[in-house]
Parts: C-alpha cells; structure tokens; sequence
DNA sequence: ATTAAAAAGGGGAAAAACACCCATTAAGTA
DNA sequence: TACTTAATGGGTGTTTTTCCCCTTTTTAAT
C-alpha cells in the first residue's frame, strides 16, 4: 500500500505539530503541511504539489472557520477528503459540518487508533464514522423537523449582540433594523427557546456554541 | 545527558496522545504515561518507579482541574517540576496556576520548539515562561491588585439567582432581603467588574465559575 | 465607648425590557 | 392568480432594570 497525505488544519501551533507528529507516526500516512485557520489553508493549497488526500480540520478556527472552508473545499477540490476534528459535541455544528462534505467527524477526546482507523477507512471508502457520532446523527434525524428549534442567521446574529452587552436600540442601529423589529426577533426567541428574558437567552447562545466566552 | 521523563495530563485522549508523541520525537524527553485528569493522575503516580521528571498539565478538566491538581502535587512530589499548558490567556487563570506551583505556563498555540525548549529549561533552571506570559504576568502586576477582585457570600449568591433567568424582586425574597438592597449589590457589582448590565455579570459569573451551566 | 466602615434599605425618575396587539411588504408556492 | 408564509415594523401599555443620591442599622476596630 502506498502512503498517503494528509493536511493538519487547527489554530493552536502546538496542537497543530503535535497532532503532525502522530500522523507521521502511522505507517501509511504523511503530514505535507500544517496551517493555523481556512485562510491559510486555501493559499498553500495553490501552490503546485501541495494536495493532500485528506485533511484534518479543526471546526473552530478563527478567520475562516472549518465549516465555510470544507464548503469552499468541496467545491474546488472534490477530491480532497475532509475529516473534522473537534471537541464540540453539539448536534448542529456536526450536522452542519457533515453537510458541509466532511467525510468524518472525530471528537477529540478519542484514541489514536481510531484516527488511524478513520484516516485509513476514509481512503478506502471515502467516509468514517464513530459510534458516538453516529447515535448523535440517528437521534437527531428520529427528530422530527417540527421539534428541531432553528436559529436563522439573522436571529443569530441578534443573539450575539445581546451576548455582548448591547441594549435592543443599540443592536437594532448595528443591524440596520428598526427597534420594533428587535422587539420581533426577542418576542419569537424567548417563545421558541422557551427562555424567560435575556439571561436566558445568553444561557442558551453559551450552551449551544452561538456565543463563545 | 541522560534522558528525562514526562507524564501529560490532557482530558482530549487524541491530544494527550498527540503531544505524547511529539514529546517522544524530542531527543532528551520520554513519555512515561498519559492521563485524563488529576485524579487519574494522583492514582497513577502511586505507582512505585512512576515518578516522572516534569508533567505537562492542562488547566481546564473535568474532575479535578489542572489547578488544584497542581497544588496537590506540589505538596506531595514537590520534586516534580508542573509545566501548564493551556489555551486561556486569562490572566487571572496564569497566576492561579503559578501561584498553585507551576514552574511554566505555555499557550497551546506557540511552536514545538518552543515546547521542546521549556521542557529543557526547566530541567535545567527549574522554570521557564514565554515573553507572551512573562508580558502577562507583567501587565497584570502593574494593575495596583485589580486581579484581587473580591466577592462576597451574599454577592455571589445574588449572581447565582440572576444567572437563573430570575427577577430582582424574586431574588429579593428568596434572600429575605429588600429589592433595594439588591439594588445596591447590583450597582456595586456592574462598578467592582466593570459591566453594562446583568448580561455582563452573566458573563463574568461563567467565565469565573461562579455560575456553572 | 467611640468611631469608622460595611451592610441594608429608601425615594424618585429615566431608560430599557417585556408583552401583547396588528399592518405592510416581499417571496414562495399551489 | 390567489394563497401562504416570512420578514419587517408600528401602537400601546406594563414591568423591570438601571442610576442617581440619601438614611438607618449593624458590625468591626481602635
């Protein structure tokens, strides 16, 4: 068997290089290059040579995080297999990622074998999954649509803001919105996340990864 | 020079594992064994002839944080040199950790080299700190005790209860208190934490583990 | 015992948040 | 086309929060 390579995306350095080291380790394996966030990534991916078969990406990076760089990935080199590595646990961003086109999502707290594993088992048939993410894709698919709460971008967006110690008047300017349309976006939000007033709000957005501390 | 040994405390197996095999490619430095959390830790080092030269530890576990692990540690084996790894710049964290006995504190984002260096040094001085936590520590030493934020019983039980989507009237009875008095605790805490409103006291409660999601 | 400081409580007013109602417009779809 | 739905925003009123400045009570210290 022919070794094949691989591409370390994530923003710690040390992470980054240590996580290099282990690949490296494996037989059939070897890292070409490592980089700190999505953006960095698409430049080394110009230059002549430099495509790996498969590439480790971190979900949360800065700049350009892992689920808008595995879209733009998808679409300019298919070929590429994408495997997100991640501590999040959450149900969304996995579904998000996978619909993104990752082949694979590995949380980080699993064995090195299991990254061998996914590596090796990517190669040959193009997709890997752990047991854990698989129950989390089942349960989230056995429920139904209705009961799934959805946060368009827009509200996310409000939430954020209200994460930040901002008063509505003062996100209702930044969003270009009128007061009584913030007034909308909190009356809809406390209902659907079934949350009593702001605090509430923010507990969720914390818990469920909109607003990172 | 002879060889020393590391033990890496790291609650993501993949990353302790990770990092365990960057350590090994490091000429002087051999990974004696790897662990989730301090308690796996303490167990372990129980063990006759498992005593190693430095442990690499994360400060944010489950279980029993990298902190109080520390001071354990330093009590117990305090021939043990601690060395902190972790991705909080919190300045608050660094100097817990380093008070609680660690001979260096690195962010997981510097270089291999630089890990590699801070294990050398250590062996070599006893310690070793970036200029990105020396300039921390520095900066933080220069503010006349801010870091001493102080919070009383009564003060953080209120943060508790306004954490929990609850009205000021509602604290105030539940504390046996007048809604007045919690005035005053509000209007001291947003002045003492330097906040807008009860979102920021939210955030400051988490971020500081008063409250816990 | 005296004094100082901290904790608790108060009055009043402005701003913000919250809770309902309903109207318009744009976009999608049967 | 007609019907539906989503997004936006207006009206009105209540409650809560926030921000002043102030007094009394309790606790701690000299």
């Amino acid at each position: 068997m022919k070794t094949h390579t691989v591409v370390i995306v994530e923003d710690h350095v040390l992470l980054s290089q240590a996580i290099a080291s282990l690949v490296n380790s494996f037989k059939d394996f070897d890292v070409l290059f490592t980089c700190k966030n999505g953006k960095e990534l698409l430049t080394k991916l110009k230059t002549p040579n430099n495509i790996p078969d498969i590439i480790l990406m971190d979900v949360n990076m800065p700049i350009l995080n892992g689920i808008e760089t595995t879209e733009i990935i998808k679409n300019e080199y298919p070929k590429i297999n994408v495997i997100a590595l991640s501590v999040e646990e959450n149900d969304i961003t996995i579904i998000k990622m996978l619909k993104a086109g990752a082949k694979g999502y590995l949380l980080k707290d699993v064995e090195k074998d299991v990254l061998e594993l996914a590596l090796t088992e990517t190669i040959k048939h193009g997709y890997y999954h752990t047991k854990d993410v698989s129950n989390i894709l089942i349960n989230s698919l056995n429920e139904d649509d209705s009961s799934k709460i959805q946060i368009k971008d827009r509200e996310r967006e409000f939430i954020i803001h209200t994460c930040s110690e901002m008063t509505y008047k003062e996100i209702a300017e930044k969003m270009f919105l009128s007061p009584k349309t913030i007034d909308g976006y909190r009356d809809n939000l406390f209902q659907k996340l079934q949350v009593k007033n702001r605090i509430g709000l923010v507990l969720y957005a914390i818990k469920n990864g909109i607003y990172k501390l």
